[in-house]
DNA sequence: GCGGAAAATCCTGCATGCAGTTCGCCTGAT
DNA sequence: ATCAGGCGAACTGCATGCAGGATTTTCCGC
């Protein structure tokens, strides 16, 4: 992603903006699946815009790494695989602490509360059958990390998340060593640590999130070098 | 930026992409001036495309962090002040000590060459008194180093590299305490340790490179409390 | 001469048309 | 049945037209 669009006074983003989030959604639900063609002309009428600015959502997440280009030959949503998953991770690696602990440094006390009522959302969502809306919530979730860490060049890990959870999507159901639960107890507490300004837990929790993470990643991904 | 363009075999890059490189590097070198209004038709213009590839390439700068928008209001490029340039090396730290390793880590024969070949480039242009080939030189070096750590999801730090390249531009002629050449110097050595595929030197290096920028950033930019 | 309203200009956001290329399918030969 | 070749459909990349809104200029009252 890239950085994220100014405040909008109004409420009404932009089409392309509008393109963008639902074609994510898309992508991470799988309703597009990998590897899937996705097209200017196919996308615009699902979403009902033209198409020029489903173009422009289609260049950010082409940029993002969300989607893959070979010029003049279209676009595909990416496929999943360790070795992409570990990139990805390798780069959350680098922003994931950064993120957490200035936001933990910087939030304001209106950041704060949003903070805790996230948690509190999560924990309520803890332990749904269906994780697709936890999923959403984790985005906003990381929207809010953002804005607490009052850093928008650290916006690139938006993309980096979205990856991830797809990555998580698509296997966690498949396998039972690693509970889903202990993904969003990590949300809560990183939430909290940052709310409560706490900088070492927040950097300590991030880095210890992203070993389970990379750690799932690499359990589910023996199964990725043979064919499923 | 943005993933890089996927390699074209025809050498013939989009003309979005080449109003990218256009307008990147009239930013970075001020011939567009911090704060000045962008327009699509007037960039169209000066660089004699159509709107359409101005438009597109304008909305990755801005995406980046180049230029900042508001919606409907037109852009402007980036202004230039030491709150900014702080998060954007609070940005760069997160991300280039991974770069630099992990390019170091997976750098091809090849690319050790490549890499040697720069350094000795830069060794050449150390004194020169333009330093502007030395920054396009520069933007070269990124792209090499992103190529050799092989994760295209590190590739947010480029537009950083522009930013920073601009803030020393900015200043680096007001004050006689930071030798231009030092920074040559980094790269150079930089360049040679990841050639050498030496990950802690390089990461090292990384870090008193950051230390020394930051530095710069915060000695000049005791002028910007106070207008020039 | 000055402040403020109205008009004209400019600009963005979006839709759409066009050209050139790529892809997929169909046909036919082996 | 398999594969090569060719044709048609579809798609991307780009230019351009249009509408709504913002900005600047102009003009009028004071």
């Amino acid at each position: 992603m890239t950085l994220p669009v100014p405040p909008d006074p109004d409420g009404d983003q932009s089409l392309a903006d509008l393109a963008y989030r639902r074609i994510e959604d898309l992508v991470v639900t799988m309703e597009l699946a990998p590897g899937a063609r996705v097209s200017e002309h196919g996308l615009a009428e699902r979403i009902g815009v033209g198409r020029t600015p489903v173009r422009e959502a289609l260049q950010r997440l082409a940029g993002d790494g969300i989607l893959v280009t070979r010029p003049r030959r279209g676009m595909r949503v990416r496929e999943i695989d360790l070795a992409t998953q570990l990139r990805v991770l390798e780069a959350r690696r680098a922003l994931e602490s950064t993120l957490v602990r200035r936001a933990a440094l910087r939030r304001t006390p209106a950041q704060a509360d949003r903070l805790r009522a996230v948690a509190a959302e999560f924990r309520r969502m803890r332990d749904a059958s269906d994780p697709v809306p936890a999923l959403r919530h984790d985005r906003g979730f990381v929207d809010l990390l953002l804005e607490a860490a009052a850093n928008p060049f650290l916006a690139s890990i938006i993309p980096l998340y979205a990856l991830s959870r797809r990555f998580w999507l698509a296997h966690y159901a498949r396998q039972t060593r690693f509970d889903p639960g202990a993904i969003t107890d990590f949300h809560i507490r990183i939430a909290e640590a940052v709310a409560a300004g706490d900088e070492a837990e927040a950097g300590a929790l991030a880095d210890a999130f992203l070993d389970h993470v990379e750690a799932f990643a690499r359990f589910v991904g023996l199964d990725l070098a043979v064919p499923a």
